[in-house]
RNA sequence: GGAUCGGUAGCUCAGCUGGAUAGAGCAGCUGCCUUCUAAGCAGCAGGUCAUUGGUUCGAAUCCAAUCCGGUUCACCA
């Protein structure tokens, strides 16, 4: 149990003793001391003068001097400041803590809880490399993984590979008309860039046709169009050209951008595109054969990549076997009442009741659209796994999908509808603002880590690892240069959108994972050099008392356990990567005060045996969490650097 | 326009289940390597917590309104 746990049903028992109320322990607001004041940790006492019927500092000191009488173990002294009830925890306490936990490997471990949950990240399209977005995404799905895992939850990563589509298309015939059998292998250009690389030349050959259409169409020639396009884009060009609109520069660049839209279906690239998105849904052999030789292309780049990124899956879906999905569920709504069918045979639900508005789930042909296959694929993945939760780890610009996604699924009265979790997370967003492929801002992730791993390399004193041999560096300079990418990303909160400035992410400096992982080396340094003697260790519970900084180590290990189940609760890596930093600083202070020349907290040359197996115990245990929290966030470290 | 998320130091971010004088890093400025790794440490400077009102012993934190910004509201995925 937790130390702030102890302090809270202690505090309980007080108030029933002094007061003769009923206050449930968690309902006691616990804080940190300020620095400024004696003790470590705080009680706020203001709520209980309702009962008291005292003043706050007689409430306090009464509070105090009960906890100190009847909890000697855990509570040493008090001190009172206003409404605030200081307590100094005994420091007998921080010593059993201490050796009982500073050899634990897998420090902060919760045994299984029987729950088991699906989290769904990654999940890219298999017509480009991936970019900075997807390491966000990648990073915090691993991550978040790892976290419930280290709580207790069974978990199953899950991939579902985007590999079918009008995108791919776009890849393809452009491959078809411009790659002259061109292949990775003959190339020696990766596959997902190669597949990525006739995905812009599609969209710079739709550019280039796009243009022309467009010019004409303002000019009222509207004879590449027809059908629903023409009446379309006539109204549009009307609307265009009132006075009101040319005045209004936002509202004109929207309808500009609509007839651009509707231009670009009508360019002779599109239609062929279309033309094989649908060969392809009729099985046409030559389509099929050239797809999977694509996305076999991409699949070794993405699995390059991953291996690269330290990240894997337990469970690959792919949309080509789950695109038609969904259907079933569609007719157990219908029978169930909760869809209805249009005249024109289309199927909805009416979700203005809760807010929002008809959806639509199958077009009139019966055809599905986006949203009625990820309601099949979450009714399949139900039925593999029977989770008790189902996270997606989505971009926020989903958000309404996945409420509504839910909201169906509730509504159908699926199982697993109730245990469905967006992860949501923000953008991320270069300095000058977001990425645009338009204008060539996407910052590829392979390029990314390559350029960290560089900079791990420059900024690496090899003097100091002359013995070290050339794989071992290499593996080195990937641990950090990959590390401090992770650290990055991860050490913002989620649910915000992060701005992403190269220069500063490559920084080695400060309030990033190199500073966390030259903190780790820093202490196996000093227990290279001690080479402990760890059952001496094992037995050994300090008599003497603690320093400042000797006491602060402790208790900021102590806090491991807590920041672990927040995290999870959370769903937030950001909350491990604040503690462990903190917890790395606070260290570094530990390791360079000094006094007249002299090392204050000195384990080598400590100023006695006692001393030296305390510090030993202290640095044991900080390199454990240190090394157990940044394992959470997909970061490995180094011994030496 | 509706929904939704956000606005904290020059920049990037913590803090938000209400608590003491709002914290880090970067950038700027001072110091500190003959002693366990200077990718470090110690310090200085930097704030109308978007604005206004409310709730109360107490508000960056909760509520309301306003302003600014993002995302979204397709028979696209």
């Amino acid at each position: 149990m937790s130390v702030v746990l102890n302090i809270k049903t202690a505090a309980a028992t007080a108030i029933k003793a002094l007061f003769d109320q009923d206050v449930p322990a968690q309902d006691i607001a616990i804080n940190s001391t300020k620095p400024e004041f004696e003790g470590e940790y705080t009680i706020l006492v203001f709520p209980f003068t309702k009962f008291s019927r005292l003043k706050p500092e007689d409430t306090a000191d009464k509070l105090g001097t009960y906890l100190v009488a009847n909890f000697p173990d855990l509570i040493a002294g008090y001190n009172v400041i206003k409404g605030f009830l200081n307590l100094s925890i005994a420091e007998k306490y921080w010593v059993q803590d201490l050796q009982q936990r500073f050899n634990n490997r897998n420090i902060g471990r919760k045994p299984a809880n029987g729950q088991k949950v699906m989290v769904e990240y990654s999940s890219p399209n298999t017509n480009k490399p991936l970019h900075l977005g997807h390491l966000r995404n990648n990073f915090l799905g691993y991550s978040v993984s790892e976290i419930l895992k280290a709580n207790g939850y069974e978990v199953i990563k899950a991939n579902l590979v985007n590999d079918r589509g009008i995108h791919i298309c776009k890849s393809m015939l452009a491959w078809q008309i411009f790659a002259h059998g061109d292949t990775p292998q003959s190339t020696g250009i990766k596959g997902d860039h190669l597949v990525g690389d006739y995905y812009v030349k599609f969209e710079t050959i739709l550019k280039e046709q796009t243009a022309p259409i467009m010019t004409r169409a303002l000019e009222n020639d509207f004879r590449d169009f027809s059908g629903e396009d023409l009446d379309k884009v006539q109204k549009l060009v009307t609307a265009s050209q009132k006075p009101e609109v040319k005045a209004d520069a936002e509202k004109s660049k929207k309808i500009l951008d609509d007839i651009r839209e509707l231009a670009r279906k009508q360019t002779e690239i599109m239609q062929q595109a279309k033309i094989m998105l649908q060969q392809w849904e009729a099985g046409n052999p030559e389509v099929r054969a050239l797809w999977s030789t694509m996305n076999g292309w991409v699949y070794e780049g993405f699995e390059q990549t991953y291996k690269r990124l330290g990240i894997n899956f337990d469970k690959m879906y792919y949309e080509s076997n789950t695109y038609l999905l969904g259907k079933d569920l569609v007719e157990d709504g219908l029978r169930k009442g909760v869809l209805f069918k249009k005249e024109d045979n289309s199927v909805w639900i009416d979700l203005t009741a809760d807010g929002l508005d008809e959806k639509l789930l199958l077009r009139g042909d019966g055809t599905s659209v986006y949203i009625t296959q990820d309601l099949g694929t979450a009714r399949l993945k139900y039925e593999d796994f029977h989770m008790d939760r189902s996270v997606y780890v989505v971009a926020d610009e989903q958000n309404y999908h996945f409420k509504v996604l839910q909201l169906i699924l509730q509504k159908m009265q699926e199982p697993g509808a109730d245990g469905i979790f967006h992860l949501s997370y923000g953008m991320v967003e270069l300095p000058h603002g977001r990425m645009k492929s338009r204008e060539g801002t996407v910052v590829d992730a392979d390029d990314l880590i390559d350029e960290m791993i560089v900079t791990a390399k420059e900024n690496t004193d090899s003097e100091k690892l002359k013995d070290l041999s050339d794989d071992e560096m290499d593996a080195l300079y990937e641990m950090i240069g990959l590390g401090g990418l992770k650290f990055f990303l991860l050490r913002v909160d989620p649910k915000k959108k992060m701005v992403f400035d190269p220069k500063e992410s490559i920084d080695l400096h400060g309030f990033t994972g190199a500073f966390v992982q030259y903190g780790h080396a820093r202490i196996k340094s000093i227990l290279r050099d001690l080479q402990p003697d760890v059952t001496k260790l094992e037995g050994y519970c300090h008599k003497g008392s603690l320093l400042p900084l000797e006491k602060e180590l402790i208790l900021l290990n102590e806090q491991y356990d807590t920041v672990l189940e927040e995290a999870a609760k959370e769903m937030s890596p950001s909350v491990i990567a604040n503690y462990v930093y903190k917890l790395t600083q606070t260290f570094n202070s530990f390791y360079a005060a000094k006094e007249d020349g002299v090392y204050t907290y000195a384990v080598r040359n400590a100023e006695s045996p006692e001393k030296q197996k305390l510090r030993t115990q202290i640095i044991m245990l900080t390199a454990n969490t240190i090394t157990a929290a940044m394992k959470l966030l997909g970061i490995n470290v180094p011994e030496r650097m």
